[in-house]
DNA sequence: TCCAAATTTCAATAAAAAATGAAAATATTG
DNA sequence: CAATATTTTCATTTTTTATTGAAATTTGGA
């Protein structure tokens, strides 16, 4: 029997429901999930126009949702030989789907917050010296949570990794 | 020189965009940054109005922001001598943050994977053997990720408590 | 217990985010 | 190096999510 590539089975309906969720958790798109739990179900690489046959998504959802899921490292573009078109694969490695969840979208987050304490501190030389200590007290709270988040990605991606 | 409770100052400012960006980052909605990070550079505890008028938000807004944010313990009430309203201050540690947000937002999610796989492992039945072999192991990799999550989970709270 | 203050709820509205699809850009092959 | 297939981009539209504020409910004090 050939791959069925228009209509969406059980399975594939369930376990897109199950990565639909989980990228929602995490503050993503749900086509991001969709795209995602379709590849990772699947039994051979798709191509893009088949992605958007089975999901009923646009040219520009399935191309910039893969796009993104490239840049978490979540899925790849795999050579499938005698044909023209790409095609995709999940990268199903939970350890590297993290990796690339918090390079992409926490580390440069907690990056921005150490470029705004530095903006915060020299704010304080404007206030009376009793909020000045107040206000430094919690500046520095905020500099502990941001390095132990560094730290504790680091520790995370260590652990996963055994 | 008594507490401003209209104007909003610099260095409040720039604490709530630090909170309004990480609310942002775990998918929380702006408005509970920028409570949470008023509460937190706060020198005292504050009632729903003052947060309000300095937040220049609304009735609706404020209540249900102060009631998410307590959900995970990240704000709490606190009795103020003589007043009627309701204070509310800061949860500053870190792990209770933490550990609040995965106890209300993370857990229940990998709780409803669990239930999903068990609704999609009879489906199995209903395609071929080869079929059923690939999605079978496809499945047991979704279970497996799901145990490491709670694991990990479990693993980050007792790393955070030192 | 009654009254007013305080808080919550929720339907309507506003704002933000995601999806669409046509046009532009890029890549492939004969 | 055309001609065409494929992919990307992005202005517009749709959908989703957050906010508002008035009405309903709850709370606390006299």
């Amino acid at each position: 029997m050939a791959i069925q590539t228009e209509t969406i089975t059980e399975v594939e309906t369930e376990v897109i429901d199950i990565f639909v969720r989980a990228a929602q958790v995490i503050g993503l798109a749900k086509s991001i999930g969709e795209i995602y739990g379709l590849l990772f179900i699947a039994e051979e690489p798709m191509s893009m126009d088949q992605i958007m046959a089975k999901l009923r998504i646009s040219l520009g959802t399935a191309s910039q949702g893969l796009k993104q899921l490239r840049a978490f490292k979540a899925v790849k573009a795999v050579y499938v030989p005698g044909k023209r078109k790409d095609y995709f694969t999940a990268e199903s490695e939970f350890r590297k789907l993290m990796a690339g969840f918090f390079k992409e979208e926490v580390t440069p987050q907690l990056e921005i917050t150490a470029e705004r304490i530095e903006v915060l501190k020299p704010l304080l030389k404007n206030v009376s010296p009793d909020r000045a200590r107040h206000y430094g007290s919690r500046i520095e709270k905020i500099e502990r949570w941001q390095k132990n988040g560094l730290n504790l990605i680091d520790k995370v991606l260590k652990f996963i990794n055994f």
